[in-house]
DNA sequence: AAACTATACGAACGGTCGTGCTACCTTCGG
DNA sequence: CCGAAGGTAGCACGACCGTTCGTATAGTTT
């Protein structure tokens, strides 16, 4: 299969970027990425950045992007490795959890930061997080349904999945504020006794 | 008594800075706040904010202060009202869902914005937010330690807390981010829950 | 009335931002 | 081997940033 090395190139380097602004992004926000700190971090030229992605706008549709990938991997595909039922609402949780401590992004959860960033202002990244978010919690919704629908917990699947979402949020937040890892064991004690 | 007109003068100018600022940064973030952006607004000129302030930074942590004392005035203060227990401890929920859900601020919970934007950033403004956020949580803490003292709910007071805290949050970060009022119904369902 | 103080202004500083334009280099298809 | 195409660099642009300076105005003090 011929590959294009001219593409492949482009690619590699898209990559490169990606991966420094999906960092950035979740300390300083997608606002405080900007091409020319990109570009002298990983010593390229601002043009070559910019010429990549085309506008800033796209470059932060594409970080979102990167992110949702990087979350995914970490959060809900190993929990579809999970039984469905409370053993997968328990999964989720706990990769969720991990997710946030083990610092995947080095600003706590990429989707937290940039949700709370852009909720309020109009536009395409806007619309990008909330589908991203929204997505999730809708992943978190029907694993709760199934766990009802399993007869593993009486609750009201809508009302679990929010107040299990939130409880995750919730120990991000206070963690990265204040750092130390109290917030999550708050959670995780939460947690488990929803899930019991 | 004695009233200087100048000090007067420059402290009404300074009010009115400040309530176009936390309006500005609970939707744009405490960065997203300029000088020239709030000069140009409330036409008065860039150099004469700047030196009401002396800095951004500056400006910044009365953006903050300004901001706390709202948020007192409409969640802390009533609820204070309130005799202690499980009575105030729901009065502080629904006078916190209430403030998110009026938008008292326009892009929702100031401190929950500035607080995402500035949780993994070093700073003195990262330190102002994590102790006004801080002393909220202590707030919410202490209620949950009397209802639970004066026999009107059986629970760990800390988890207690924390599970309330990340409900009211919660809504406001769903309410804002995907518009609509649901995120609100399903907090007050499981905070209700939470509180019987 | 004079000296002083605080607010507020206008202009300018150096810097960074996002965005174009142009040229060079590498790699591709014919 | 040649021209086309894609990636990258250099340079310049206009706009805005936070900040500084000098100055005019209004109010206080002596």
């Amino acid at each position: 299969m011929p590959v294009d090395g001219r593409l492949a190139r482009g690619a590699a380097t898209r990559r490169l970027v990606l991966r420094r602004a999906v960092d950035v992004a979740s300390v300083d926000g997608l606002d405080g990425l900007s091409l020319g700190r990109l570009a002298t971090e990983l010593e390229l030229s601002k043009s070559g950045v910019f010429a990549l992605f085309g506008s800033k706008e796209e470059l932060q549709l594409a970080t979102i992007e990167a992110a949702l990938e990087i979350f995914r991997s970490h959060v809900v595909t190993p929990s579809l490795d999970v039984a469905p039922g409370l053993p997968r609402l328990r999964a989720i949780c706990e990769n969720w959890l991990d997710y946030s401590e083990r610092r995947i992004f080095p600003g706590g959860c990429f989707f937290f930061n940039v949700g709370a960033e852009f909720d309020a202002r109009p536009g395409r990244v806007h619309d990008a997080v909330a589908v991203a978010s929204g997505s999730f919690a809708e992943f978190i919704r029907e694993s709760a349904r199934e766990a009802v629908a399993l007869g593993h917990i009486e609750a009201d699947p809508e009302v679990l999945a929010f107040e299990l979402h939130a409880l995750g949020r919730a120990a991000n937040a206070d963690a990265v504020l204040n750092g130390g890892t109290q917030a999550y064991a708050l959670a995780r004690r939460a947690i488990g006794a929803r899930l019991s």
